[in-house]
DNA sequence: CGGTGACTTGACCTCTGTCAAGAGAAGTGG
DNA sequence: CCACTTCTCTTGACAGAGGTCAAGTCACCG
């Protein structure tokens, strides 16, 4: 189960024989969440790290007058926390958008990677780099295109990710959001996320129905994004 | 001069006289860089990082139709493109906001650092990892906070991290951007963003002449932007 | 079969962008 | 030292994007 990290790692660099050995060797503890489950409270201090192995989760956090920004979303193979190993002490909480399975390990476990074995260390960090990469890509949609460019760019993103991961069928994949998630994740209104989703479906470029995404044009969608891949990595080279 | 990147790390735990010494041991190359000149262009792949040393620096993307966002502010003592270290192509560019004065470090020199020093590498992935945490309050702000509330935000931020390098004088700081590279940090226009800064004036809440911005009331600001420090780790404990 | 949650749609209003123009400060060259 | 340019800040008027409120539809479920 704990392969799907190293799937994960390995669409970035060569993962090596050793290195495979060591991650199977870690100790961790399976989990499993029910939907709007909290995988991590914010403020807490986990002394471990969650690998989410099935199902979507999202980093969060809750303003004064009770609105949820949700600045981050994880699929199967996503290291959902690795960051409170160095944070310890989380700065948002981490929730189950639909039934979750976990790998936990420790973060004695981790710090013991970090000495013994400095590549798959910089593998992990780069995992963490790309999580940067991503919030940069959302700061720029949110700051600077349309609602409309905004979601598209999202459903760009959101597949090729799973791609990486086998979890699409051709330019169709699984996605449990509800329209009022997404404008938590787009930052704007239920009604107007319905509004701009509908204004997608008109050109025909995606279908949305029963939880399943259809991307209908890609090179279309990908033009009213602007989308280019380079800020997810997906390249195998030395790092 | 490098030793500014030990007065940042030593913000977040406690730096050995051994660390300190390999720090120091760095090969390092210094350059200087005009106003508006790029520190690093978008699709490079350089081969060192670059720790800024005086000076305000921005990470910024550009869109198709001309219009800019910039995706994070650097001060002195921040490493700019440490993630470059690991990503190995820019998604972005890094521009001077200032005149400023920067130390080269070879990505070799980095990749011994994570051989022979695990502690050194873990706060260096800090540093990168609180980056991220600093682009998902950002989101937050452009989200779910009004821009008055969004401008006092920033302005609590760049104040703590500017007292953390010794860089302020009470409420005081030096804040070379003008309004326009201003309304790029914020996702808004050069009209709106005038307004907003306004808005927080008439209030009493901040000062901004001559590049200097004051806060003049610092409690009303932080509970109007809803600032909590948290996210900026600076903490001393080990990591 | 009523209840619940998610999705839709319309009406209206506010926030923010765009366009246009003016004021003030700073630097340049004759 | 003065005219001139340039850059930044400021203000007003108007338009468009997106929020809020309200109500209705539809599927699913106990």
């Amino acid at each position: 189960m704990i392969d799907i990290l190293i799937q994960n790692l390995a669409n970035h660099d060569i993962v090596s024989e050793d290195e495979r050995s060591l991650v199977r060797s870690l100790a961790t503890r399976e989990r499993s969440y029910e939907i709007d489950e909290d995988l991590v409270s914010e403020n807490s201090r986990p002394s471990y790290s969650t690998l989410l192995t099935a199902g979507f989760a999202a980093r969060y956090k809750l303003t004064p007058d009770g609105t949820r920004q949700i600045t981050a979303l994880h699929v199967p193979g996503d290291f959902v926390d690795l960051h409170a190993f160095l944070l310890k002490t989380m700065d948002h909480g981490i929730i189950a958008l639909s039934p979750c399975r976990v790998m936990q390990i420790d973060h004695t476990e981790l710090e013991t990677v970090t000495r013994k074995a400095p590549h798959l260390t910089r593998l992990l960090w780069l995992k963490t780099i790309i999580d940067g990469a991503i919030h940069r890509e959302w700061i720029v949609a949110m700051g600077r295109r349309s609602k409309r460019a905004h979601l598209a760019h999202l459903l760009c993103e959101l597949h090729m990710r799973l791609q990486a991961m086998g979890l699409t069928q051709d330019l169709s994949f699984h996605f449990p959001l509800s329209q009022g998630e997404m404008a938590d994740v787009l930052g704007l209104s239920l009604v107007h996320m319905n509004r701009t989703i509908q204004n997608l479906r008109k050109d025909g470029l995606i279908s949305w129905v029963n939880h399943t995404v259809t991307i209908l044009d890609w090179d279309e969608l990908r033009d009213i994004a602007d989308f280019d891949p380079t800020y997810l990595s997906l390249t195998v080279e030395p790092r």
